[in-house]
DNA sequence: ATAGGCGATGTAAACCTTTACATAGATCAA
DNA sequence: TTGATCTATGTAAAGGTTTACATCGCCTAT
């Protein structure tokens, strides 16, 4: 096919074997009905015998832009990473975005290390999993002037800010309405840790599944900090108190993992003795024994979402804020159970 | 600190302000010992005052590389490919690079489109997890000289590409000595399905194992696909024929969950009446009961190593082809058990 | 005193596109 | 026939860098 050449063909070389100008070759390419069909045709041969295939790097610096998005996580294992990032990566692929990644491990000087790719134009738009607004610092250049963002998987506080996630408030009412329809009437949430604005959304819920009924249920809440060794923790410092609830919501499932394995240590069964409620749906959730009763995040349909709602501002720049609440599905497995079938 | 612009702030802007020419300015960030000390001075200055940050796509455009490095994964959800991409990152980021992912999803389509990002320049290496040579198709340009690339978590077959990973055959063969030093005289490997190369690895790593003692231990090779179900499958065929071993060595974590979980249905317990041995070490296997007793692939190492061997090679334009395999660690936790304690 | 050398800086080309504007030819109406 | 209109194409500028080469002082050695 190409030429036998050392360097790639450029738009000029196009253009002389087509016996055109390179302005018509762009023309061709770019806006086609203003080219007549003939020269259409000797272009496009050309383009086939030379392999031409046009720099992005000169496009993009003639456009002013990159087609590039930059995804800031703290953490690219955490278990609902994967899946946003399949969403993102998808949505933005479909528009003939890339997606760049940048993992700031909650660490300030790795973030400020990622701006650049802001800051020099590498990227056109930030996609934001971090739950803050990046702080601007001295060694980069201070971003005066941030481009167009979007948040997903956790809220960004105090700040107007478009965000997609799942409605965390709903999804905790709906799931603490299923525990007390099993019968349950002592119900713990157990936090995810103080920091994080997702741990309070979920308690919100939480107290609202449990006003249909206030009377019986009363709010309880245990701190936790969303790893299963916080879950186990949580569950040590209950049996201490002898104040045993008869069904766990947790924060996640890796905490839901974490109370579930301390019950089963302290020779409990679950959901027979205890029922534990998750949150996330990991695809782990499934594997565990008992396979996990949680809310399902559609991760997937998250990161699509916002990744096409960050390209439609960065075509429009409309700059209206937008938030975008996704339901949240309850997927009942095995680790919840009716309160009359309980034996302890 | 910038100027009250509307576009940022560009060379020619820091060199009028400085009183110098833009030929200084670049000098003064390139190569500081070429400008007099009290010019860069000035030039500090007037980028300060500025808010200047070099243009990325001029830069790159001029240079003719992008500092950016494509990632080829089929599954992004694969528990092994956060940690890898984490080291990738780590390393790109350390050298000024940027990492673009590309989630093929193991259709070629997809693959094809990734390359896009190589035709056009918007990426200067490649660093596949696939497994295969993308192939080269239609709707883009031929790609007839491919970049410098390196495979990490899967090799390559037939090809000669820079491969790092996890010495397969190495830890299965320790994987498998240790469960001859518990006692073992009948251990299956569950395959990983016919498609994958490292099963294969593995599985003569496991032959090598049992030649310590030939004439007590057969090979024994029960196929699955890598998946927590395929192990299910596994044991459930195994138990219609009626010929049990007593312990397991899986192709990975996943393959292991699933024959616990089979056995365990089945009214055993693990590592009382079988032992299992699982390969990767995902994050999950400390949280599952029992804990799994696995290989560890030092996944952040193997994504640092790669990264920085395509990064060498970008560099000097070596073409050495170089595969380094790393030391897995076994990792002792409760999934194993000294067959003189085996209760059936 | 002067040639030669050296250090510091400027000039301009090159990297590869896109696109506003200019031009040329054709068609059409009066 | 002539001017107007329209279509197709070419010319050249612009986008922001880097860097080879030219230039210009100044210092030093003869």
């Amino acid at each position: 096919m190409s030429e036998t050449a050392d360097r790639p063909a450029t738009i000029e070389d196009v253009a002389k074997l087509a016996g055109v100008s390179i302005a018509t070759v762009s023309r061709a390419l770019r806006s086609p009905e203003k080219v007549a069909e003939s020269t259409r045709k000797k272009v496009t041969a050309a383009i086939a015998r030379t392999g031409y295939t046009a720099n992005a790097m000169a496009q993009n610096l003639r456009m002013q832009r990159s087609q590039m998005v930059l995804v800031l996580a703290s953490s690219i294992a955490d278990p609902n990473f994967a899946g946003i990032l399949t969403g993102l990566e998808k949505a933005a692929n479909d528009r003939g975005y890339g997606v760049l990644i940048g993992n700031t491990e909650g660490t300030t000087g790795l973030e400020q290390n990622y701006l650049r790719f802001l800051s020099t134009g590498m990227a056109d738009g930030l996609v934001l999993l971090t739950g803050h607004i990046p702080v601007a610092g001295e060694p980069q250049a201070p971003l005066t002037t941030l481009p167009p963002i979007v948040a997903t998987e956790r809220p960004v506080a105090n700040a107007e800010i478009c965000y997609v996630g799942v409605d965390d408030v709903a999804a905790s009412k709906m799931a603490t309405e299923y525990l007390i329809s099993l019968g349950h009437r002592k119900i713990t949430y157990i936090s995810g840790g103080p920091a994080d604005i997702r741990s309070d959304l979920r308690h919100s819920g939480y107290r609202r599944g449990l006003m249909e009924s206030p009377e019986l249920l009363r709010d309880w809440r245990v701190e936790g900090e969303g790893t299963s060794e916080s879950g186990r923790a949580a569950v040590e410092r209950l049996f201490i108190k002898d104040d045993l609830p008869t069904a766990f919501f947790c924060f996640n499932d890796n905490t839901a993992i974490g109370v579930i394995s301390a019950l089963q240590l302290r020779g409990y069964r679950v959901p027979e003795d205890f029922s534990v409620l998750g949150f996330d749906d990991i695809p782990f959730a499934n594997n565990f024994t008992p396979g996990l009763t949680t809310i399902r995040q559609p991760r997937h349909h998250i990161g699509e979402k916002a990744m096409n709602i960050l390209l439609d501002r960065l075509a429009n720049r409309s700059l209206a804020r937008e938030t975008l609440l996704l339901h949240g599905d309850l997927i009942v497995r095995e680790s919840c159970a009716d309160v009359s079938r309980k034996t302890r």
